[in-house]
DNA sequence: CATATAGGTTTGTATATGACAAACTCTACT
DNA sequence: AGTAGAGTTTGTCATATACAAACCTATATG
C-alpha cells in the first residue's frame, strides 16, 4: 500500500471518505432506501451495510422503516458550528436589522470547500421564495452564481479562484450565469473595484441581489452578506446606490464586530 | 479480530467509531488544539493527526490557526436533517402560536440514542435564560431532565427507560433532580395517567416547564412540545392545568399534522 | 401452491489499511 | 546556543475492511 500519489502523499483514513459519501449520498437523495445507496455509491453491498449499520449506530444517520435519513445528531453539530463561528455572532444582528430595514431576504454566508454556506438568514415582510431560500439553507452553492459568492471570490487570489472553478466546472442555471474564466475575472476586478458584487437574474430568473464580503485583518475572507429580492423590487437607483450602500454598512459593522469580539477575547 | 462479543456480533466499521468520538471531542472541548484532543481521545499522536487531516478534507471539521472546531458542513447537513424530518415541518406553526400565546420559550425536541434534542424553538417575548436556551440547541439533554424529555420516556417501554438510565446515569442538577430508579417510574406512572409531564426545578433552579408527547400511530413516540417558563409566571392553576392544556392541544394538532402529511405524501 | 425475484443480511477470507512507535521538523522560550 | 513543546512524517505489522458469494425473507408471478 502507502501507494504514493506522486508526492509525499499525506494519508487519509480512507473509512471516513467512504462514510462521507455515503452520508453525502443520503443528504443528496432524500430518504433513500438501502439499494438506493448501494447504486450510488459503487461499493459491496455488504460493505455498505456495515456502514449504515456503524452510521446509524453512532447517530449520524436514522432508519425510519426501510428509508435512511441523516440523523438527528447532525442538527446538534449542526448548531454548535454555528455558535461556534465568530461570524455568526457578530452579524446575526445587523442581517436582522437589514432585513426589516429592506424587507426582503438577508443573507450572511461563509465559504466552504470553494462553496458558499449560509450560516443565517432573514426574510424580512416582503420577502419572497421562501422554497428557495429553504433549499438554500441546506445545500452550498456555487460561488460564482450568488452575489455574495461572488464578492468573496473576488476578494481571493486569482489562482484560488481558477482552482476552484477548474474542479466544479461552470453550471449554467440561466441565460444570465457566468460561464468562463475571462467574464468571471473581469466581474472580480470590477467588484473589487466598487466594493459589492450584484447578481442579476445569474441564478434565478426575476431575483436579482446585492452582496459584499465581510474581511478580517490582512484581508482575509470571514464571509459575505447579501440581500436578495425580485428585479420588479430591486431596480434603478435603489439597486445601484442605495441598497449596495446599506449592505456595505452592515458588512462594515459586522467586521468592527469581529475586531472587538477578538479583542475582548484573546485568549 | 472478530472478536465476538457473546452474540453474533454485528459487524461495525472501527475508524467511523474513532472519527466520531474525535467529532465529540472537539464539539466538547470547543476549539481544542491538537494536543487537546490526542489527551481527550487515547490514540497515538500520529493515527489522530492523519484522523484530523481526513475529517478537516471533508469539511467536517476546520483548523483556523492551531485551533480546530466542526466544520461548516456540519451546518448544511443539519439544516437538510430539519427539513426532512416531518415532525419539524408539521410543528413549526403550532410552536411559534404556543410562543406567542404565552410568551413563553417554547421547544420542539426529538429522542436521538437516549437523549433529548431540539429541533425547533420559539421564543415568546417575557422568555428569560437566552444563554441557558441557546446552549441546549447544542448539546442533547437527558430525558429525565426535563418536561418534554419524561414525557416521552412515559411512553417508552420500561425495560427501555431502565436501560438508557442504567447507560447514562443519573446525574444530579438541582437538589429536585430524579435521582433514581422508583421515583422515575412513579413520575411516569403518573405522566401517562394525566397526559403531561412537569418539571419542576429540576433542571435549573428557579425554572419550570410542562410537556406532552407527540405521538403516531400505534403509540410510537415522535418528539414532544413543551413550554418553560419562571416558577414566578409558571404557577397556581396557570401550571396545574391552563399551560398543560394548551401544550395538549398543540401536540394534538402536530399529531394530525402528521398524520395528514403522511397521507398525502404516500410513496 | 410452487417458484422466482428483488431487497436486505451474514460470513469466510485476502489483502489493503490503520495504528503504533520512533524519528523528525519547527517554533518559542531560556 | 540549547531545550522543551507542539505538530508532522515514516516504517512496519497486526488487523480491520471490502469483496464475493451464500444466505435469508418477504413480495410478486406463473
Amino acid at each position: 500500500m502507502h501507494a504514493d500519489d506522486s508526492a509525499g502523499s499525506p494519508r487519509r483514513i480512507k473509512s471516513i471518505q467512504t462514510a462521507s459519501a455515503i452520508l453525502e449520498a443520503i443528504q443528496y437523495l432524500e430518504e433513500p432506501t438501502f439499494t438506493d445507496i448501494c447504486n450510488e455509491v459503487d461499493i459491496s453491498k455488504g460493505t455498505v451495510h456495515t456502514y449504515l449499520e456503524t452510521l446509524e449506530n453512532e447517530g449520524f444517520i436514522a432508519k425510519s422503516g426501510t428509508e435512511y435519513q441523516l440523523g438527528v445528531r447532525l442538527v446538534t453539530m449542526g448548531e454548535s458550528v454555528r455558535n461556534q463561528t465568530d461570524i455568526y455572532r457578530a452579524g446575526q444582528d445587523e442581517v436582522e436589522k437589514l432585513a426589516e430595514k429592506t424587507g426582503e431576504w438577508v443573507h450572511l454566508t461563509v465559504e466552504c470547500q470553494g462553496q458558499e454556506v449560509t450560516l443565517y438568514e432573514s426574510s424580512g415582510d416582503r420577502a419572497i421564495a421562501m422554497d428557495y431560500h429553504l433549499r438554500m439553507r441546506e445545500s452550498p452553492q456555487y460561488l460564482y452564481h450568488t452575489a455574495a459568492g461572488k464578492a468573496m471570490l473576488a476578494c481571493f487570489d486569482r489562482d484560488r479562484v481558477r482552482e476552484i472553478v477548474d474542479q466544479q466546472g461552470f453550471v449554467q442555471r440561466t441565460e444570465k450565469t457566468i460561464t468562463d474564466l475571462e467574464t468571471l475575472f473581469d466581474e472580480l476586478d470590477q467588484i473589487q473595484a466598487q466594493g459589492y458584487a450584484v447578481n442579476d437574474e445569474e441564478e434565478v430568473r426575476g431575483m436579482r441581489s446585492v452582496g459584499t464580503a465581510i474581511t478580517g485583518p490582512d484581508a482575509t475572507v470571514r464571509g459575505a452578506i447579501s440581500v436578495t429580492a425580485p428585479t420588479s423590487r430591486l431596480s434603478g437607483d435603489y439597486f445601484e446606490s442605495e441598497i449596495p450602500e446599506l449592505v456595505m454598512e452592515a458588512a462594515n459593522i459586522i467586521e468592527v464586530n469581529l475586531e472587538t469580539a477578538g479583542v475582548q477575547k484573546p485568549r
